[in-house]
DNA sequence: ATATTACTGTAACCTAAGTTACAAAGGAGA
DNA sequence: TCTCCTTTGTAACTTAGGTTACAGTAATAT
């Protein structure tokens, strides 16, 4: 993915000649919370996650950056700086591009629809951090699910939902174990909410 | 507060005189989530709890809005609309300014200072949802008692952590029974990791 | 000082869900 | 086809923490 093919910089007029792209190998650690100056960082090329850790030592994926998305956003015009975002870790070889903050709030203020862009995409970043939060916040195993299935409902607009990934996949996503979602998932089979398979789970009521 | 007393206003030049200021008893409802014509709020006086609810019907508190808190500010650009931010309801008798959308956003392209303002509060909520996020991401009592004392040790920059709160809304704050917070906190004391009482936190190693 | 209320700690009980392990089934490749 | 590996379901076990209840203590009012 070339950098002018970005959202961010849909119909504007930056000059994108001289920002840096680096490649990285897998399992690389991205640094972007030196405090002075940090970068907007945008995936070009491979995955990117950001990892958190838990108090006793665990870690724990907090979201998983695919080619074209964003990072560094929040942190750039945020004024607090009481913990930390988690690290960035690339999964297989990837390519980002970093352009310094400075540099970016020129262009920013310069150019209004790299503007609505930008706000834009920090917008539904925070959307989307709102949405795992409710997420987070549904207290059971089942509640997980079901919050899950109400929004694919929505997106894929079907009460057949097609699962993308696998149910290990999915586990993580809801934050739960594996064999646990698939217990649960089992009991509102027998319980006549849903029907399921290996590739979809259909809602029947 | 007045309206003109808002970090959102400081420094800039907007025109406040006509905006409305709406006033409303306790346990109002305020429907903020209309989509074609959504408003940018500002609490003024008294708190607004953003209430979300479990997929078995429970609920729960997402956030407290106090006196010069906002929000709407991520709903103004963000395009995706397949989950719904919780309910606004009033604690206490509020008097919240609403600025609807379009309106909000001449002002902010037409005045620098507005638009830092703005960008710097969205950011700001942005990062406190990121946190929430990973506090309850945490997937044990300790840990969030933990992840809290951590947070407020920055903050407060003190082994010792003044709470602000009663243990009931610490309990609430971590998503986490109060008999369950008392058993934990009892638990690290015997474990010689904090000392507590009524009032305070002791974080001991 | 006394009464009343709110807050806190603690104990007993119980269930949801983490943990581990294993077997069945599906898919991919030779 | 056979083999290998990944994905999935399920069962047995264990434990963290939700639930309820109650008693002690602090705060507040009368």
């Amino acid at each position: 993915m070339r950098i002018e093919d970005c959202t961010l910089f849909r119909n504007t007029r930056v000059d994108l000649s001289h920002i840096v792209i680096n490649e990285y190998p897998s399992g690389h650690s991205i640094g972007i919370e030196t405090e002075d100056s940090s970068n907007l960082g945008i995936v070009l090329e491979g995955v990117i996650l950001v990892k958190a850790y838990t108090m006793s030592g665990g870690n724990f994926t907090l979201k998983r950056l695919e080619k074209g998305s964003y990072f560094g956003d929040i942190l750039m015009f945020s004024d607090v700086i009481n913990c930390f975002p988690g690290s960035l870790i690339t999964q297989g070889k990837t390519k980002v591009a970093l352009i310094p903050n400075d540099i970016f709030k020129k262009f920013l203020f310069n150019d209004n629809d790299l503007l609505k862009n930008f706000l834009k995409i920090l917008s539904n970043n925070a959307y989307d951090l709102s949405c795992k939060n409710k997420m987070l916040s549904q207290d059971s195993v089942r509640d997980k699910i079901l919050y899950f299935l109400l929004q694919q409902k929505r997106f894929q607009k079907s009460n057949v939902i097609k699962l993308k990934m696998t149910k290990e996949e999915l586990a993580n996503l809801l934050f739960v174990q594996r064999p646990s979602l698939s217990r649960e998932l089992s009991k509102m089979k027998a319980d006549g909410l849903i029907d399921y398979d290996r590739y979809t789970v259909t809602i029947k009521k």
